[in-house]
DNA sequence: CTGAAAGCGCTTACAG
DNA sequence: CTGAAAGCGCTTACAG
């Protein structure tokens, strides 16, 4: 029964016929369970994420979900909620569960080494090891040739990790591609103040009235905080001043105007880790033998989305009236 | 030895910790596929969704991540990618994988009966069946009390999707809390106009000038396009108008204005979905018995997020400048 | 070409 | 109180 359904063993073509047949008849479902501990596979594959509530999660999760799904394999999610020392359980959890393999989106300090099954990292290609990612530096010097080609002499950068390498990888690539003679500010701005948000101003229309003409964050979120603030202060998008993104989250094409950002191929990325990890598993594949060699570049270029909320820099004129404060007095 | 290791059986004090002394030095994990295979339970749920890129999946996945682990279970997510047919085979695809049970968040036309599993169903109330959600009507009137509390008494209702049980329960609410003799205007958005977003300006800063002083959004993503495109009008927010929300999504805190919103204990809905497929599954409920009897309340409370986005109509005068041109022409 | 048997690793009655 | 055995459902050598 087992060969006429799987087509593997030598079956006749009428009792293959007959068996599938009846299974079908019988809505017969093969037990996991039975085929897992036969075959030392659970077909199921783990998904570690730093932190679920990771705006970018959304994108990751479907994206390795289909590929997974395409595999034939099941993805089990773990989550460490933000918290380094919980990375460890989470994928510890997954391993008791029966994890064939695993994809892990790590944060700094993970121990990922010494696990038994294959791992595929998604992370900046400046991380070590076993890694796929987007190309965030080539993405950068999208946005840098972006605004360069608009004409933009003065940007800002804004960025709120110092120490992640893929947001320096992105402020990277940005200033490769600005001209040489262009200022560059960058300007810090602390996780936790940008997690809790509300937090004080960042003082951007000062900096426009400074001579600012394009302000490039690392994230649409953050991108959308300057868009919000700037409009509080009366300065207008793109007039004033032009303001890029990185993620392309949902709502960035919903806003006005419309968020100029880079997008991830997500869901290549996603092919190339559980390709890899499948190869392996497969025996195609060394466990060692890295994402790279086993499968095909590592890196994956991303996109320009060129939206409104970036214009050319040239026909502005520095504006006309100095920031309007917070509380919207002086206003006319 | 099993016995000894679970603290089941009758086993020896001693001889129990020489077993689990010798377990720890071999770093010794029971094989998920032979227990599965005696138990006949995987340990593993499924979370099916209709579309993992809704901004409130996130939300979702890591509450229900997070219960299930503390009932000693794993999670694997189906993804149904926004297309209803697609539900049913996300929902087979767990099945095969050997889940013991299913959390479902449904679209309409999810067919969930027929399956021999407990399920439970996360959606609005006015969902029947086996379901457990925030109250979301009660939602909307903690959203027009606040409003009619300060003062408000011209709204705009903005929703996208008019079939949603959800967002005509949060609207329903709304106008309950608002008082009888105020002003309610409903605008329905397409929700693929919502999607595709850059679409057409929804007029809102014409809705201003002709006496609405708040907008309440049905979901922070109507909410922050209705703000951005007012900002992009020229108007102010809340002097102008105010705006609120729905979902408390993770940007809504760090916009300028920082959003009113409301929030759903998601933990509590996952903790009482969780709990209620555990205890069909360790026998303590039936099948059938449902959501309610098994656990407890299946209407969660909504919480009310007051930040900046609104303010007293009281205060507020009629706009002296009509609204501003997209373009920016006759600014001063 | 087909059928019967072994064995994956566990848990739980059952025998001693 | 402990040890030996059965059996969950599958797949894959192996015997016929």
């Amino acid at each position: 029964v087992s060969n006429a359904l799987s087509g593997k063993g030598r079956v006749s073509e009428a009792l293959a016929f007959k068996v599938r047949e009846a299974a079908e008849r019988l809505a017969y479902v093969p037990s996991p369970a039975g085929r897992a501990l036969r075959t030392g596979r659970s077909g199921v594959l783990g998904l570690v994420l730093p932190d679920i509530s990771n705006p970018l999660f959304p994108q990751i999760a479907q994206a390795i979900e289909a590929a997974a799904a395409d595999a034939g394999y099941g993805v089990l999610i773990g989550d460490a909620r933000g918290d380094v020392a919980q990375q460890t359980a989470a994928i510890n959890r997954l391993v008791r569960h029966g994890v064939d393999g695993l994809v892990i989106v790590p944060r700094r300090g993970t121990r990922i080494s010494g696990l038994d099954r294959p791992v595929a990292v998604i992370d900046s290609p400046s991380t070590p090891g076993n890694t796929v990612a987007a190309d965030h530096w080539q993405g950068g010097a999208l946005i840098g040739g972006h605004l360069a080609g608009l004409g933009h002499t003065h940007v800002l950068v804004l960025g709120n990790t110092p120490t992640s390498n893929v947001q320096n990888d992105r402020i990277g690539g940005i200033r490769s591609a600005l001209p040489r003679h262009a200022r560059i500010e960058t300007l810090w701005i602390e996780p936790h103040e940008a997690a809790h948000g509300a937090g004080a101003p960042l003082g951007l229309a000062e900096r426009v009235a400074a001579g600012v003409t394009a302000i490039a964050a690392v994230s649409d979120v953050l991108a959308l905080r300057a868009l919000t603030e700037l409009h509080q202060a009366g300065l207008r998008v793109p007039d004033d001043v032009s303001i890029t993104g990185f993620d392309d989250l949902s709502w960035s094409s919903a806003i006005s105007p419309a968020l100029t950002t880079i997008r991830m191929d997500m869901p290549r990325i996603a092919e190339i880790a559980i390709a890899s990890i499948v190869a392996v598993l497969d025996g195609r594949a060394d466990a060692n033998a890295g994402v790279v060699p086993a499968v095909g570049p590592a890196q994956v270029p991303m996109q320009l989305v060129i939206r409104r909320s970036s214009g050319p820099a040239s026909t502005r004129i520095s504006p006309l009236v100095s920031p309007i404060p917070a509380d919207g007095a002086g206003r006319c």
